[in-house]
DNA sequence: TTGAAAGCGCTAACAT
DNA sequence: ATGTTAGCGCTTTCAA
């Protein structure tokens, strides 16, 4: 094997100076055309061409024409904004997620958006880094929408975030998480559950010297979650977790792949290390690839997340699958539907990949 | 090498039962603090509050006291809706993206998202799979928002898209390609350029007998710039592409694999093999890896993205990096900042790994 | 420095 | 079936 080039990360960018111009359109024309102008032209009232147009309440077939007529040649666009202030709800749906690296929040996203797109929602979003302050700051700049539903991650907010969210009157779902009390709506899976069939399944395979390489705990809670029930039911069956290596950023493959080399130096006789998603687990493999480790002979992996990537390499994967795009589409469709408060637990799955 | 089984994908989610009831919020209390009950509360009129909120125009720091008192007191959120409505610009932002599965446009988001939301901004988003009717539907309807911009993928749109955005008077941004018109500011780089210098690396490298393996050119039509001009520049070159197969699915690490497994069944003798981007070429590697075909003694891999992933691979993967982020950090700046129609080339840079 | 009043573009009664 | 009108909650002149 050849030895790893480290090679630098995608630079952070500063504004460029101006380059070439080569546009087509003109600079900031203003042009709006209201619902009163598409009345006057199809000479009817304003409630008339509003009621055609949301196909809402009573009128002809040919004044149906004639507004329709009249909308395709003025080009009107009809302003959400104002039919927003004008009627109660808005068809807003609000995600404030921690991150969009960590490919799960683009999966609930996708999940969300083809529901909500379906029915004519529209969604807004903002990251919060993992940072619950933030999260607060965004969550409010969020509700200055008047979204009908507000979607975070989990259950640890800010005291103002709680109080916040109660006060607004809209829909809440955590997401991701169940362990804990929510809000209004929360739907996911327990993680402490599925650290806690991690760790099973390990010592059903017979590994007793296990070890953990993980990312920041302190800010995914819900990776916490999981690494502590893993930790609890490593030492319930009798086999306690040997070591661990956390790295300080967020996860990705080079810091798996990073994290079970140093873990690896301190400890040399782990037999299998839990990783705190996919992504750090795949690191991890190529580690064991660059050095010549038998997986899982000499050293077994295990993961979390279930990414398809995990399925197509040489040894597929053993990790857990979490329902992430199912997770966004049951809470839109909980939106959509106005349900009631309550918890959905879409489960997870355990895949016995070769890894382990 | 344990052979790959081939394990199901996540399952479509249908609406599941109702489940527990766990809540502690009260189902949908409406309680709407309005700017005039502060201006009541403050003892002052309405546009002081406004102005003291938005901290535009004068006031005395006693009545400044006072109103934040009452805001505070009443837990005031301001309704960005009406604000909206009342003044000229709205500060949204609207995405109109092709995917969220591949990695670019979450990458994009995050740049955007960062500097959005530092200048009050919001990002509002949907999804087109690639589909230029949805785009022309999807971006109907993001208009009714009336965002300060809408940002899109390239240049390939309907008319009727074109023409909605043109009489829309909004900003328009078209990123991650530059080999077209801009309708108004485009932020990016050339995918033609990229496939072509992939091409001339390889000719320099002294590969000869080249193949392709790609994902669904039609939809992605800057992957399929980068083909063209890969082609072109091989022919050129004196070493036309000998074999190529394309997956009708999107980009993945199992499509890349499949790809190679089926490309060489078919054509043993290659010895370079160009991936539509680093997924697929993953893919590719990890047949390698699973069939024990030396890389690049044997087989060359040469994908597209600079994925960090690939940076982590025990052997770097050969790339061509992209801005993705900056390109979303750019065009927000750009949107901020009023700038005017423009062209800005963000580059790329050819990463010279150990897989080519 | 402050307030009164006129909209922003639409929806939703309420008439007709 | 259709028109009239009163807001939705804010911003923004314009006076004071």
């Amino acid at each position: 094997m050849v030895a790893a080039r480290r090679l630098p990360a995608e630079m952070p960018a500063a504004i460029p100076k101006e380059l070439g111009f080569k546009h087509t359109m003109d600079f900031k024309q203003q042009v709006t055309v209201t619902l009163a102008e598409v009345a006057e032209a199809a000479g009817v009232g304003e409630s008339t061409v509003s009621r055609v147009l949301r196909n809402h309440g009573s009128f002809s077939g040919k004044t149906r024409e004639r507004v329709m007529a009249a909308v395709e040649r003025l080009g009107y666009v009809p302003n959400r904004i104002a039919g927003t202030l004008a009627s109660t709800g808005s068809r807003l749906v609000a995600f404030v997620i921690p991150s969009l690296s960590n490919i799960v929040f683009p999966d609930v996203l996708r999940g969300a958006s083809a529901v909500l797109e379906e029915n004519r929602y529209q969604a807004v979003f903002s990251v919060t880094d993992y940072d619950p302050g933030k999260e607060e700051a965004l969550a409010a700049a969020m509700l200055a929408w008047r979204p009908a539903a507000v979607m975070l991650a989990g259950y640890e907010h800010t005291e103002g975030t709680v109080k916040m969210l109660r006060a607004s009157g809209c829909r809440v779902l955590e997401l991701l998480d169940l362990d804990g009390d929510a809000l209004d709506i929360a739907v996911g899976f327990s993680n402490r559950a599925a650290g806690r069939e991690s760790a099973a399944f390990l010592l059903k395979r017979g590994y007793r010297r296990i070890g953990y390489v993980g990312h920041d705990l302190n800010r995914d809670t819900r990776a916490g979650k999981r690494f502590s029930s893993f930790c609890e039911t490593l030492a319930a069956g009798g086999a306690p977790l040997v070591a661990r290596e956390i790295l300080a950023g967020a996860s990705s493959v080079e810091n798996g792949r990073l994290g079970l080399e140093r873990l690896l130096a301190r400890t040399r006789d782990l037999d299998a290390v839990y990783f705190s998603n996919d992504d750090m687990a795949l690191g991890g493999y190529f580690h064991c690839l660059a050095e010549g480790i038998a997986i899982p002979s000499r050293l077994a992996i295990f993961g979390y997340n279930g990414l398809d990537i995990g399925r197509a390499m040489p040894q597929p994967l053993s990790t857990i699958r979490t329902p992430r795009v199912a997770t966004g589409q049951i809470a839109a469709q909980l939106v959509v539907a106005d349900a009631p408060p309550q918890a959905v637990d879409l489960g997870f799955e355990l895949i016995d990949g070769a890894t382990a």
